[in-house]
DNA sequence: GAGCACTGC
């Protein structure tokens, strides 16, 4: 960039009275930087003072304390009748759909099988359903009423409830860390039943099969139980004597607990290698409470990788401990802050601390911090391991502790300058690993042979299938029912459930209700069951070897989701799921050799895959400024940091020396993306910081706002078209927002429009969450309604980068990278074609796509981006053998 | 004329 571009570039950013030179604006820019994050600093110190009996961690606490009291309570009593309720709330959400699906099934079930053929049970059962079938006829009748919809939404909002979060519905009131997790082991392998009725059937089963796949044994993931253990497993009754003490001492990690604090107190940083099921989340923190790491007022802090995480254990902890959620232990999530000025254990997410590291660069208030998961290395934890580094250094006493699964545990100890390593061992069952002998070329159709060939052979006990995404799900759904269907009663009775994060909650807890006896469960489920989800009961795990994994590409800014093979340590994890409670068995449909040879070792980390514009941000506001050489675990790719810097200096977050503007400081207050940070900045300029706010929140929620089900697409798109704004998809997002606001956030009309409630939901968080930080860097709510250029101008303003102009052969070309692309098919603009238009992402999938489009003007570029744009670049010499249809903006320059 | 793995702030 020329040296006239840079001055420009810095004037833009800023404001009214024109200082001399350069250099002046540039450090009255740095004064006012600082200026302003003291004003930050201030408003935060007043505001932590308040927040312990403010409203804030009020409702936080309310439901944690409802979760905690769940816990209490007789898990025998509770857990039944939670499923019991949950199957109530989802059978009378569903009616329609069930009684019709009910209705076939015993129609189906009378035409398949004679009642000569069924057993005594099926019999029993054929007419429970018959009787089933009567009395929700009977009820649905006396509720004629209010059957409007059709379809079926997520519906778990109750008056009154509104904060309450989706991810905090029923499957994760159920008891569900892993201490809990651990216990159920125990009463599980208690209740398996391993028969010879099951073996003499296996024989006649196996002819039914025509296309087998041959498995091979190649190894055993080692277990650190005994497969017939010498001491009798713990009854029932027997573990509900244990008193919570007992149970903590009954944990693998007890034994080390002395010899933790000592090697905590000699060394500033210890990694800790211990399996699942050790206990080490739970009781670590515990020990070092007790140890006296919280005696000189500052906290112990200790991180996860999840939302749900970091609530459960902290419950569970506080619990353990005797105290209150949110007094002596809280946790801190995003929406959620139940702590208070009491607190010295806080559970929090990763994204929580990064974000906790703008104001408190030093960690000052913690006396210990424990990077728990680390082994995930998510984004945040990968930058965290640098900061943390860094911060040890001038901080002697801060004691640091990263836990890790195995594997890692080497590389962190040598990031950390061959800090010392301790193992706790877990506790876990051995599984057997099977492999194909020869490569299988439909994986989807060699899952289903292998599902039913396990079911005809195999003794009891669930099955878990790893595939890729909604669709391949879907389809393996649709082939496994349909061929069990075929098999009749000759095979037990399989029942199959999908899970994957979009699928609506209650559907989801699906796969926490109970397998019937006599019965096998299939789970088809995505990567969401490689960590997220804990199933219980899985004996036999199937993977194909495949996941849909998100790249980035930094030289064309284009992402991308690809189906990859998972690497070593993602099959390991797969094949993990099948011991947690039993010996269990490992189907992986790819030979060894592959897996030997082709399969890598680890997944390339999240900090190499994906877009670092925001994480850059972040460490520039906490001074960083040579990002370059920062310490990286695994360094992101050169072109990638060089890519968000530029990116950074053409917003004007960054100077010519690199260093962080005002601007730029008040960005980073954003957790957004750069572009929509100086999206959301520019709406003071352009007064519609109330379209702007809810424009970035709606965009914040990937693109799940609109539902379609498979069987009313054609509704769900005419609904959908109601929407679309003439200017494009920000504002149609905008209507459908602001629609539904006025209804005062109406469940019922999400369902008449077809749009996901959760999705929305979400969005109204994330917008109140904006509000608040709008706030918080000065700028007042105000909106410019009906007019909307200036909503169209500030989302220029943040996007300039992604501008399109039509060519002439009726395709899309970047300004950038002059990159053919095209826009997305469920755009209002897709029939449109104006010149010029503004993308807020784009996406490669069948083809280049730019997703989320509006129409822009090119003159508006000169006003929003001086410095980036000429005049001449945005001229079109082309306009006149332009075709009249194309083109429907008026023409520039 | 398409199609969205999973987290997190």
């Amino acid at each position: 960039m020329s040296s006239s571009n840079r001055k420009r570039a810095a004037n833009s950013s800023s404001s009214d009275d024109e200082p001399d030179s350069e250099e002046e604006q540039r450090l009255k820019d740095l004064r006012e930087r600082d200026e302003f994050a003291n004003r930050l600093k201030e408003r935060d110190e007043e505001r932590t003072r308040k927040v312990v009996e403010a409203t804030g961690g009020r409702k936080a606490i309310e439901e944690a304390t409802k979760r905690l009291k769940l816990e209490h309570e007789d898990r025998d009593k509770i857990l039944p009748h939670l499923r019991v309720q949950s199957r109530r709330q989802y059978l009378e959400k569903r009616k329609d759909d069930k009684v019709a699906e009910l209705e076939a099934d015993i129609l189906d079930d009378e035409y398949l099988f004679d009642d000569s053929v069924l057993t005594k049970r099926e019999r029993e059962e054929r007419k429970y359903k018959k009787q089933l079938l009567n009395i929700a006829k009977e009820h649905e009748k006396a509720r004629e009423l209010e059957r409007i919809q059709r379809y079926h939404m997520p519906q778990d909002m109750k008056k009154g409830e509104r904060s309450e979060y989706v991810e905090v519905d029923e499957f994760e009131k159920q008891p569900n860390s892993e201490q809990k997790k651990w216990e159920a082991e125990q009463l599980a392998s208690a209740r398996f039943q391993f028969g010879a009725k099951d073996a003499k059937a296996e024989e006649e089963y196996e002819l039914l099969l025509d296309d087998q796949i041959d498995f091979i044994q190649a190894l055993t993931l080692d277990g650190n139980r005994e497969k017939s253990s010498k001491q009798p497993e713990l009854t029932e009754k027997e573990r509900k004597r244990l008193t919570l003490e007992e149970t903590r001492k009954s944990l693998p990690v007890y034994p080390f607990k002395d010899d933790l604090i000592a090697a905590v107190k000699e060394h500033q940083v210890l990694i800790i290698e211990g399996e699942t099921g050790s206990g080490k989340t739970t009781q670590v923190p515990q020990y070092l409470v007790e140890a006296g790491f919280t005696e000189d007022g500052k906290m112990i802090g200790c991180t996860q990788p999840r939302r749900v995480a970091a609530m459960s254990v902290a419950a569970r902890v506080a619990e353990e401990m005797g105290v209150k959620l949110g007094n002596e232990v809280g946790y801190s999530i995003r929406f959620e802050d139940c702590t208070s000025e009491r607190t010295i254990l806080k559970y929090m997410t990763d994204g929580t601390l990064h974000r906790e590291f703008l104001s408190e660069p030093d960690l000052g208030s913690y006396s210990v911090m424990i990077i728990d998961e680390a082994h995930e290395r998510t984004l945040h934890t990968d930058i965290l391991f640098g900061l943390v580094k860094d911060i040890a250094r001038f901080r002697p006493e801060l004691k640091l502790l990263i836990s890790s699964a195995t594997l890692d545990a080497e590389k962190f100890s040598a990031f950390f300058d061959d800090a010392p390593i301790f193992r706790i061992p877990g506790r876990r069952y051995p599984v057997d690993i099977f492999y194909t002998k020869a490569p299988e070329a439909d994986y989807i159709d060699a899952c289903c042979v292998s599902v039913l060939q396990i079911h005809a052979t195999q003794p009891l006990g669930d099955i878990l299938v790893f595939l890729t995404g909604q669709d391949e799900i879907e389809t393996c759904q649709e082939v496994l029912q349909d061929r069990v269907k075929r098999l009749g009663s000759k095979i037990r009775e399989l029942i199959v459930i999908p899970v994957y994060a979009n699928l609506p909650s209650d559907m989801q807890a699906k796969i926490f209700e109970p397998t019937p006896p006599n019965a096998r469960k299939v789970i088809l489920a995505t990567n969401i069951a490689e960590t997220s989800l804990t199933i219980e009961n899985i004996i036999y795990v199937i993977d194909p070897g495949f996941a849909k994994q998100n790249n980035f590409n930094s030289r064309t800014g284009m992402e991308s989701l690809m189906v990859v093979p998972i690497s070593k340590a993602s099959a390991n994890q797969r094949a993990g799921r099948a011991g947690r409670t039993a010996p269990g068995k490992c189907f992986r449909l790819y030979t060894a050799w592959a897996y030997k040879h082709e399969l890598e070792d680890n997944t390339v980390p999240e900090i190499q895959r994906i877009n670092l514009g925001n994480a850059v941000l972040m460490l520039k506001a906490l001074g960083i400024n040579d990002l370059i050489h920062f310490d990286f675990l695994d360094p992101p790719p050169h072109e990638t940091l060089v890519l968000a810097l530029e990116q950074l200096y053409a917003l004007g977050a960054l100077n010519h020396h690199g260093e962080l503007t005002k601007l730029g400081r008040r960005m980073a207050e954003f957790p957004v993306d750069p572009m929509m940070g100086k999206m959301l900045l520019a709406s003071e300029k352009y007064k519609c910081s109330e379209e702007m706010v809810t424009i970035a929140a709606m965009l914040s929620v990937n693109s799940a706002i609109f539902y379609r089900p498979k069987d009313k697409i054609i509704h769900a798109d005419t609904a959908r078209k109601n929407f679309n704004d003439i200017h494009g998809d920000h504002l149609s997002l905008l209507q459908v927002y602001n629609q539904w606001a006025e209804t005062d956030y109406s469940t019922q009309w999400c369902y008449e429009n077809f749009i996901q409630y959760r999705s929305m939901k979400r969005a109204r968080d994330v917008r109140e969450q904006l509000v608040g930080l709008m706030q918080r860097v000065e700028i007042d709510m105000v909106s410019c309604l009906p007019e909307t250029v200036n909503v169209r101008k500030a989302v220029t303003a943040g996007y300039f980068y992604h501008v399109a102009r039509l060519s002439k052969g009726g395709h899309y070309k970047t300004i950038k990278h002059n990159q053919t692309v095209m826009i997305h098919p469920n755009s209002s603009l897709f029939e449109e074609l104006p010149r010029w238009v503004l993308y807020h992402e784009l996406v490669f999938t069948s083809k280049e796509y730019m997703r989320q489009v509006i129409e822009i003007e090119s003159k508006w570029l000169l006003e929003v981006a001086p410095h980036y744009y000429k005049a001449k670049e945005l001229e079109d010499s082309t306009n006149k053998k332009m075709p009249k249809i194309a083109g429907r903006s008026e023409m520039t320059q």
